[in-house]
DNA sequence: AGTTCATATTGACAGATGTCGATATAGATA
DNA sequence: TATCTATATCGACATCTGTCAATATGAACT
């Protein structure tokens, strides 16, 4: 009965399959060992590694972190590469824009919004 | 044997605490759910909302809805506040900035270094 | 006190997730 | 072809997560 609730406010500025989308980016980064993955991959002078680099580093087992590459790969934020006998992981600095570009819009900071 | 590879390259930019504290914010939005929910919440004109309007909006039960909210504001991306028989909902600037930032220093983007 | 309404908590369940040992794949080298 | 090495996949396990029905809490109003 309060008038000033519970009337209709603003539409959230993102539709269903953007949500999916931006989740599904979060979710990949939901991970302390994946934050520090991007994070060791990011802080590279050529924003790249070889991933012989990032076993032994993080206190896992080979499986485990190529079991996290794969998931920071299938969301896109980061590129695979054979190059000779040993595979080298990228950022993917357009779908990082992309992500910064969504959670702008999603918490209507200005700084973000493009 | 190949020597353009395998050798130690830069730290990550983040230590493993801050990493925890990283993957906790974006586990918090890794759920379509929860971004649809705090981009209502921030959709608003003073960036809060009845907590009765977030039920029936995003087709999940109310308890559900309860539980995800919880989830936002256990690692403060939103805070609660009793107004007479209903609860309201806002965004915390502060968190949300700390997000972003952190989110800049992990893939060393410049427009989010602080 | 008793009722009504808004929100939170509980309990239960199916499904997803992180982890590692064991094994497979695939390129390099002999 | 055979072997070595780097990375991925498989199988199994314990734990976590999203969901809802049922119930509890707590404020407002008779």
């Amino acid at each position: 009965m309060d008038a000033s609730c519970c009337e209709p406010g603003a539409q959230p500025s993102i539709d269903e399959a953007a949500a999916s989308d931006l989740a599904g980016l979060f979710k990949a980064l939901s991970d302390p060992i994946r934050v520090r993955l991007v994070a060791l991959i990011a802080a590279q002078p050529d924003r790249e590694v070889c991933a012989c680099d990032l076993v032994d580093v993080l206190g896992r087992s080979q499986p485990t972190i190529s079991h996290h590459l794969k998931q920071l790969h299938a969301v896109g934020l980061v590129d695979r590469e054979r190059r000779g006998a040993w595979i080298h992981y990228r950022i993917n600095d357009e779908v990082v824009a992309s992500l910064t570009g969504a959670l702008g819009q999603v918490f209507e900071v200005a700084e973000f919004a493009n």
